[in-house]
DNA sequence: CTGTTAGCGCGTTCAC
DNA sequence: GTGAACGCGCTAACAG
């Protein structure tokens, strides 16, 4: 019972008419006799005819599908930044088909391999954390196939980079307490190996900074393994001579761990420790206190990345751009 | 720069063969001399030689890939069976295409007609929940696409389908508690107009009956619009003469909500009153104490249906298989 | 307005 | 062992 895919063919021939008036007709292009193409039309609809977009792709080498590679796909920050390229790529007409790294340099390569292969007609990457080498995105680059980064790019080749300001979202929520008067700021970072956790701890840093407020290194404190060890590291920092009065949390797990310990100690937030998290997770609004957190772009990230694609892909010759998108402080009871 | 992919007929004029010589050394197929083989795939490794699938496809009437149809793409449940699709789809060889229907019919159809267009090999599809009219999926089996319906599932269609046993679920959870001694479980069920909702409270309902144990009315409080009025229905329940001594609640996020209001309220989870959710959201591992709740097999589901989609694709005569997995306890401390 | 021809990149005969 | 010819479904160029 396969391949009961109607074709051009099939329309034609029950018509009595040629292949290229019925494909006219369906396209409505050029001159047709409003009669035929009414028949055709409606044998069309009648036979459910459906076109095949296979041979439409091989014939004006556009294949309307644009790849896209992350390192995985089940995480709320990158589900997020799927749902902004699945919009604007609907709305252009295109589809997507993703692929996952998986973080590793081997599955990215495999990726854009088969992406090439299904002649897409371009690539929207977050690299993997160990991908280095420049390579083979110039190699793609040279066959043709526009290729942006979004999330994580990659120095070492010039492309389009849509990328998040870490530096500016900490800062924001640092100067967030700071203005509500806290002044014993206390940061449960991320692994000092991770990008995102350095840029954050310079926000952090220099949030205080301008605002003259007197670095204390022991207020500092590495989660080398996000939220697996924040609770050791938070009874590190309460466990302290001089106690913090806030805490800005490299995450929102991070933060709600902390508000819960404090909590059992008897402490109440915010009034003698306000937290700050760092995501905006959904969990931020089912805790109480509400998670006063930063909210990554993510869905921007996706919508603009994927436009400035299509962009290239239509226009040939355009200058590369490099967008860092802010993040934006929602205010919430914890602070 | 663009279309300056390499194709057979490239390699066949720099090496003075014939295309069909060249396609044949590339697949290494029939009798080839060893020599010409070798110059081939020099060539082509040389000049990054990336076979055209587009053209493949055209020939063989095989796309090599499957559409999945889903309400939302960025929900935890939902990004976890993707992942279990990739991970078989990938093993087999097959691409995959996603595509959002918003929960709308419109949406829907549309997505599924343009994955017809597409020539996607199979369907995996969750229908949007308003779903009800089988014309159109009718209309993609009459094609001779095979479609395997997974997590939700449209009963007027017969076709393979992959569920989640939603009354297994709650009875689990409701017996884990009822084997810890409890005796006044109350249920935070969710929206009565949705059948995963009244099917837990089957589940629950059940579990109660087949130990004995008598149902209490007033145990049972509809949270309409899930952990939004959780809140206020907890309030409720413990605003009881009779209060409960145990709470099973429809979803992670009402449990959660459930553990704080009655921290706030002085009392110990789980020796005053214990909590169980569902879903096994991220958050469940962070709360103190961290949550006992029912995890669904929503990767197993994504691997399963996909497995049966593919076994469907690739032998044409196969009868209409139905799943039904069932969910699992994961005991932590809040019970 | 419509039909004919050619070709997209590849696989599959069928000859040689 | 290798090449020529044909077709997959469709669009584009040129006739008529």
């Amino acid at each position: 019972m396969l391949n009961k895919q109607v074709t051009l063919k099939d329309l034609a021939r029950k018509l009595r008419l040629s292949v290229s008036t019925v494909s006219r007709a369906l396209r409505n292009v050029q001159d047709i006799n409003p009669e035929t193409k009414k028949q055709v039309l409606a044998l069309a609809e009648e036979l459910n005819y459906e076109p095949n977009f296979i041979a439409k792709s091989l014939v004006n080498k556009k294949t309307k599908v644009i790849g896209v590679v992350l390192p995985v796909i089940a995480s709320s920050y990158f589900a997020s930044a799927i749902g902004g390229m699945m919009e604007v790529a609907d709305s252009l007409g295109y589809h997507i088909m993703f692929s996952q790294s998986d973080e590793t340099i081997e599955k990215e390569e495999a990726c854009i391999k088969r992406l090439i292969s299904i002649r897409v007609d371009g690539i929207l990457i977050s690299v993997s954390k160990d991908t280095i080498n420049p390579d083979l995105f110039l190699k793609v680059q040279q066959k043709g196939i526009p290729i942006v980064f979004f999330d994580r790019a990659l120095d070492s080749v010039s492309a389009t980079k849509v990328t998040v300001n870490q530096h500016q979202g900490a800062y924001l929520a640092v100067e967030h307490l700071i203005k509500k008067g806290y002044k014993k700021i206390a940061h449960l970072a991320g692994p000092s190996r991770l990008s995102i956790a350095t840029e954050r701890l310079n926000g952090y840093l220099d949030a205080l900074k301008d605002n003259n407020i007197p670095i204390n290194p022991h207020y500092i404190v590495h989660c080398e393994d996000f939220e697996h060890d924040a609770l050791e590291k938070v009874q590190l920092l309460f466990g302290l001579e001089n106690k913090p009065d806030a805490i800005f949390a490299v995450n929102d797990s991070s933060a709600i761990i902390s508000i819960q310990y404090l909590q059992s100690l008897g402490y109440h937030i915010p009034d003698d420790v306000a937290v700050v998290g760092y995501n905006n997770d959904p969990i931020s609004t089912i805790v109480n206190p509400a998670l006063t957190t930063i909210m990554q772009p993510s869905y921007e990230v996706g919508k603009v990345a994927t436009q400035l694609l299509i962009d290239e892909i239509e226009n040939e010759e355009k200058p590369f751009a490099e967008q860092v998108l802010n993040s934006e402080l929602i205010i919430r009871m914890s602070s």
